[in-house]
DNA sequence: CGACTTTGACCGGCGC
DNA sequence: GCGCCGGTCAAAGTCG
């Protein structure tokens, strides 16, 4: 898709009117001649005509170099793009082998996305989700991932989302298969739906893995990442408006509430997942957990809640699929287009988890993300209803690492984050920009002595903190879905949390070119929101964006778009309002 | 009658 | 190798 194409059409068509309306001006014009009696009246209108055709004439000429321009810049664009990849296809063919040279490579990377970032600022960066580094390039070197990643942006740049999300589909076909590329979005769910067509369901999976991918898939052992969801609620399962059916019930250990198999029914070959349990310890509490990634458009009320599952999957599977880049931090911290967004990558990592209960079903191998609705006395007094946001590695797993995120209260001021942690509030500035801040959310990395900085709840917490204080909402659902939807700058903190941390974590997989996905991509503003409309993001946004035709195309983050709904709220999803009880 | 739920059986991964 | 456990299947039952 050529970005300037519809620009073309648009002006070509624009310069036909303006030639119509000459013709027209001059026919009005002898019309007027012939039929008026008056010479006097005759000469008037001549002249106005003549006057009015001067200004066709003129609009014609702007319109004209309007056209040129636009039509200099796409030619410039596409030879920028041509150069660049290019050279990306020379350098992953040959990866360096010294490690001096892999450092040195990032570095001009990171330069040359910089001066580039210049030019393309106008450009909507629409990162969001993970990026094409598989885990072949993975494993090849971060040279290699970077100047892949590099390459998705710079094809972003030049040719706008379309074409950015099919690079990406094809340099990432492995990614497809064993990672929720979330895409919940209509918009998208054509792209999407063509490649998760080939993501069969489990027991599919083991036959056909022992293709080609099989090779890929084991040299990526991570399972697909879940999405838990505790929520208050009194109904047998939360609405989040899709349609699920009921496979399978078990009782697991450790809980008498037996655990509830549900997938999606909205499309005969949806792969997702949710298992239902309500908690041992307090059977108010409703466990949802989510897996996979929707093959098939959602109804408005369901891409919410899929799409900020598939964010967090897919920043957990980021995460636990890279190795966490030493060159992350610098570009990411040093980035102008952060717009406030400011990351922090330390290696405190397991110094703050939030392990989620041992009766949750995310104690299996599966890399689980858990957003905590509820408000549990473990966590601090909170006027923050959506009171913890965690994601855990099960404990003694394959993954030697655990994950959490959580949106503290105002009091705990702890937002904690995977492979590490966000501090939310309570971190050390060390960066000048930070001091003037009142929150700071910080990722810590999980492996490499890296800090990236994010202070995204900044508006948020300024706004809600010390502007307009809340009051204590009370402990339910409903409550935190009121102050969710409310509240547009929070739906912006967590899309960009979210967000932010996919960018961090394909960054930390892909070497150099980490940060730019997050920094670049990411147009923080004060009530809006811009992102990829990849997968994860757009469900966060909603879905009036164009096809990507355009470059510039954004993504707005609106109310309403989070994914909670009240337990009692009407359902969308017949299961939902009927289900069974477990 | 079709869609959905229930429930026991089955399978694979993992730890011992 | 064995048992435990989580997850899924599929036949039978239920419901509208």
């Amino acid at each position: 898709m050529k970005p300037s194409s519809p620009g073309k059409k648009n002006l070509s068509s624009g310069n036909n009117e303006v030639s119509v309306k000459s013709n027209t001006v001059r026919a009005e014009a002898e019309h007027s001649m012939a039929s008026s009696s008056s010479r006097k009246e005759q000469d008037d209108e001549l002249e106005s005509a003549k006057a009015e055709m001067g200004e066709v004439k003129e609009e014609n000429k702007r319109l004209k170099m309007y056209l040129n321009r636009i039509t200099k810049d796409y030619q410039k664009l596409q030879m920028q793009f041509y150069d660049i990849v290019g050279q990306d296809s020379k350098r992953s063919q040959a990866p360096p082998n010294d490690e001096h040279q892999v450092v040195q490579q990032i570095e001009e990377e990171e330069e040359k996305e910089k001066e580039k970032e210049k030019q393309e600022s106008e450009l909507v960066s629409l990162t969001l989700g993970r990026f094409s580094s598989d885990s072949k390039r993975e494993d090849k070197g971060k040279a290699s991932g970077s100047s892949s990643h590099r390459k998705e942006e710079e094809i972003r740049g030049s040719e706008g989302l379309s074409l950015a999300l099919d690079y990406k589909f094809e340099a990432s076909k492995s990614e497809v298969d064993d990672e929720p590329l979330p895409n919940p979005s209509p918009v998208n769910s054509s792209q999407e739906h063509k490649e998760e067509e080939t993501w069969p369901p489990r027991k599919v999976v083991k036959t056909t893995e022992s293709g080609g991918d099989d090779e890929v898939l084991q040299q990526n052992p991570a399972k697909k990442a879940r999405v838990c969801v505790r929520t208050r609620c009194d109904t047998p399962t939360m609405n989040d408006g899709c349609q699920w059916r009921k496979y399978g019930q078990k009782i697991a250990k450790g809980n008498p509430c037996p655990r509830a198999y549900y997938r999606c029914t909205v499309a005969p070959s949806c792969p997702v997942r949710k298992q239902v349990q309500r908690c041992a310890e307090d059977m108010s509490i409703l466990i949802t957990t989510y897996e996979g990634t929707h093959n098939h458009p959602l109804p408005m009320s369901a891409t919410a809640m899929a799409s900020t599952t598939c964010a967090a999957a897919s920043m957990l599977l980021t995460g636990s699929t890279s190795s966490a880049g030493s060159s992350v931090p610098s570009s990411i911290s040093s980035h102008p287009a952060l717009h406030g967004l400011n990351v922090y990558l330390s290696d405190n990592s397991k110094s703050k988890f939030y392990l989620p209960n041992t009766s949750l079903p995310s104690a299996s191998s599966h890399p689980t993300i858990t957003l905590d609705l509820t408000s549990t006395p473990s966590s601090s007094s909170s006027s923050f209803p959506f009171n913890r946001f965690s994601s855990a590695y099960p404990t003694a797993s394959r993954y030697n690492t655990s994950t959490s995120l959580n949106f503290g209260s105002s009091e705990s001021n702890t937002v904690s984050w995977g492979n590490g942690l966000f501090t939310y509030g309570g971190s050390t500035q060390q960066q000048p920009y930070m001091k003037s801040h009142i929150g700071a959310l910080n990722i810590n990395g999980r492996a490499p002595p890296s800090t990236v900085e994010n202070n995204i709840y900044q508006s948020f917490m300024q706004k809600n903190h010390q502007g307009h204080p809340q009051p204590p909402l009370p402990d339910t659902i409903a409550a935190a879905t009121k102050a969710i939807t409310t509240d547009p700058n929070f739906q912006s903190a967590l899309a960009a949390a979210l967000t932010s941390i996919i960018g961090a974590g394909n960054n930390g997989g892909s070497g150099g070119g980490a940060a730019e996905s997050l920094a670049q991509k990411l147009k923080w503003g004060e009530q809006s929101f811009a992102v990829n409309g990849n997968g994860c993001g757009s469900s966060f946004f909603n879905k009036s964006t164009s096809s990507g035709s355009q470059p510039g195309s954004s993504i707005f983050l609106q109310p309403n778009a989070l994914p909670f709904s009240t337990p009692k709220s009407a359902s969308t999803s017949p299961s939902d309002t009927g289900n069974h009880s477990n």
